[in-house]
DNA sequence: TTGATTGCAAAGCATTTGCATGCTA
DNA sequence: TAGCATGCAAATGCTTTGCAATCAA
């Protein structure tokens, strides 16, 4: 967490900005929470801390945590972009409960090496790619489309009808 | 293109809706677009047609052609929905070239059989799955970020800096 | 001191909804 | 005739921007 702070304020600096202490206290919250965040859950964790931080300055700060490498983009198909640690957090995929909004994080090297060939027979030249499986995870299964608040880990993410796979 | 005006119209009487000639024009005009076709592009394609069609129900139809399972929402990081054929278009992922829109389709058996694996390892039952492979296409890298017209097959996708991958 | 930062309010943008009118079955 | 469909305008929800006041370097 130390070096993760280093890399921030190295951007920081970098860029030819200033630290603030906004800044610091967003990204420690982020820092410290494990969890698929989007603006607003970190504004209103930033908020308990130091409530003179508005919305904007939380927007903000992520794209500068993007930016810097320590934060990446996500979406489950809710309309609303969330954050997950991209440092000393190698590259995964998701599945994602339609159910509960639980997200499973799931590697494949086989997955990898496949879509390594795939760019390469096609001369594409590949900066990120995204893998989304969306679905029922094995709790959801069992309560028969009933579930409880204890089966989300994260928020209930809600769709209209089917998932629109944003 | 016949046997999808019938599945169209036995979804929309097995729903108890109406026929109406803006529907028909609109589903005309996407079957015979084969491009991946926001709202907005499909409104304006059907309005050469029939300048009496709202927006409105360009949106609604598109849902409509989900549900009667002969579209597919795509997105591609651009923060439009854009809707593909889905019935006789088989499933399919796609490569997203950041500097001219180009999407190039492609399928992998291979890698459908490590989801599959996969996702039974978590007693995960999936509904749909989403890969999408964000870069830069072999004609743009011979063009080194100097992209034409003629490059792009569809309307240029533009991001804010790096592709945000809805 | 200078220019970046902040946070409120307002604007943007894609999408959805309310509602009076029109039209299919 | 009943009630679904239409399309305008307004609302929605997330995100971004304008701007005057504030603050780091």
């Amino acid at each position: 967490m130390t070096e993760e702070k280093e890399i921030f304020h190295r951007h920081i600096q970098r860029a030819g900005l200033k630290r603030t202490a906004q800044r610091d206290t967003i990204l420690d919250v982020f820092l410290r929470t494990e969890k698929h965040l989007s603006s607003e859950d970190l504004y209103h964790l930033v908020k308990e801390e130091d409530p003179n931080v508005g919305h904007t300055t939380v927007y903000r700060t992520l794209k500068l945590l993007v930016e810097a490498g320590l934060a990446r983009e996500v979406r489950f198909g809710d309309g609303r972009t969330r954050y997950e640690h991209n440092y000393n957090h190698p590259h995964h995929d998701h599945m994602i409960c339609t159910e509960c909004g639980k997200t499973i994080e799931f590697f494949s090297a086989e997955l990898e090496a496949i879509q390594d060939a795939i760019v390469a027979k096609h001369k594409f030249r590949p900066t990120q790619h995204s893998l989304r499986i969306f679905g029922v995870c094995a709790q959801c299964q069992r309560k028969a489309g009933a579930p409880t608040d204890e089966s989300a880990a994260e928020p209930r993410i809600r769709f209209a009808s089917a998932p629109n796979t944003q």
